[in-house]
DNA sequence: TGTTAACTGACAACGGTCTGACACGAGCAA
DNA sequence: TTGCTCGTGTCAGACCGTTGTCAGTTAACA
């Protein structure tokens, strides 16, 4: 579940981050619409927060871009107050939401997770999987109705499971989810995650498989 | 699936490698354009990954006569961000993609995918032979509708035939294919692979000829 | 029928994965 | 500041599956 931030106000910015990153989305971040063509080129993310005022090109250009190029990653627009009339259009161009700054942290997560949801085209916040309930807007995790306490790195990587049951996931997958460019580690750590997370869910009827040389694969197992 | 990296800085090209082999792609390595004529004339790659700052012959000049030789194997440049310029004339050259240093591997594994996936017919992500199917998105292989499961080299084999239907591979293409220099086997690691994989898909449509003396051949059987 | 190539069961070695122990930094309280 | 706790990454050694080798057998072809 990582993000892109499109965004020249560096406060802002870190912030935002920071507040993404507690909540357990790894939030990458660049300045200019160009910087977000070069990193998209080539990286995979799962939604946009694209500021609209932006030095040199303008995040209406980047969105506009996109979405002649068939791409329909999520985008979310961040706008001034000043520039209210500019919804129409930057719904009209194809984004799929907006928010007024100055933004409340905690109305942009819930907005994210809804777009996401969208993406994903389910109703609830809620994924199951056989004896297993994740609770994703709360982060409550129950096996057999008994609650399961998992960490940061824990909860991102059920999701991510979840997400992609049946579908064998390599360990780069993982980690490009998992972590931000400048959180770069040794493959260990996704494996002592792992190792963590599974002793975690021993009781549920989610299995992850490891396959040897390739990487991991989630499915239901009971 | 071989990549054969170009570079003179051994720190750089030894990080490359490793990195490439921890994600499953195995690379091997030339430290000069005339070593790496004499690699391409004799041994068979899938792409390139070619420093433009050689010590003697650049790297364009052997992206100019790979070109005007005809060979449209995909080629990803390295440059140096002084050189940036110089990216006009590369694509020009018929380069496919280029990258400026420092680089970051993630994002250099990234757009190799891209350029391979976009060699191989970007469209269709699953390769089909009468009842089997191999998902190369999931990595998934299914025969009838049942999973199979094969290792690392099974998995290599068959792909490497699904590629070349009713075409005659010679143990020598195949060991190219499978392995990098410093792998070299006996002739029998690839019988002894070819024998696990046919037991494994004994009961699909694809079917593996030997042609004694010559090689194998794969083809429709039902 | 003899010769040679290919096949395959058994086995060992290598290397990827797992996991316990530890290090380190962030957050918090005294 | 110091000291404590907690989460998470690193390290190193154990573990064990995959894969190459060996050797004996089978099949192909002259």
């Amino acid at each position: 579940m990582r993000i892109l931030l499109i965004e020249d106000n560096e406060a802002l910015a870190d912030a935002t981050q920071e507040y993404f990153r507690q909540i357990g989305h790894p939030l990458d971040w660049t300045v200019s619409v160009e910087m977000a063509e070069r990193t998209l080129s080539w990286d995979d993310f799962d939604m946009l927060i694209l500021d609209i005022n932006l030095p040199g090109r303008s995040g209406y250009q980047l969105l506009q871009s996109l979405r002649q190029k068939g791409r329909t990653i999520p985008v979310l627009i961040l706008t001034a107050r000043a520039e209210i009339d500019d919804r129409v259009s930057a719904l009209d161009l194809g984004a799929d939401d907006y928010l007024v700054k100055p933004v409340d942290f905690r109305e942009l997560a819930a907005r994210c997770r809804a777009l996401l949801r969208r993406e994903r085209g389910a109703a609830s916040n809620t994924m199951v999987c056989g004896n297993l309930i994740f609770n994703l807007a709360t982060h409550q995790i129950t096996v057999n109705n008994q609650a399961v306490e998992l960490r940061l790195r824990e909860r991102q990587l059920l999701e991510l499971f979840l997400k992609n049951l049946d579908r064998v996931l390599t360990k780069e997958d993982i980690a490009n989810k998992l972590y931000t460019f400048d959180e770069a580690n040794t493959p260990n750590a996704i494996e002592q995650t792992l190792t963590r997370l599974r002793k975690k869910l021993s009781e549920s009827s989610l299995h992850i498989k490891t396959i040897r040389g390739l990487g991991y694969l989630g499915h239901i197992d009971d």
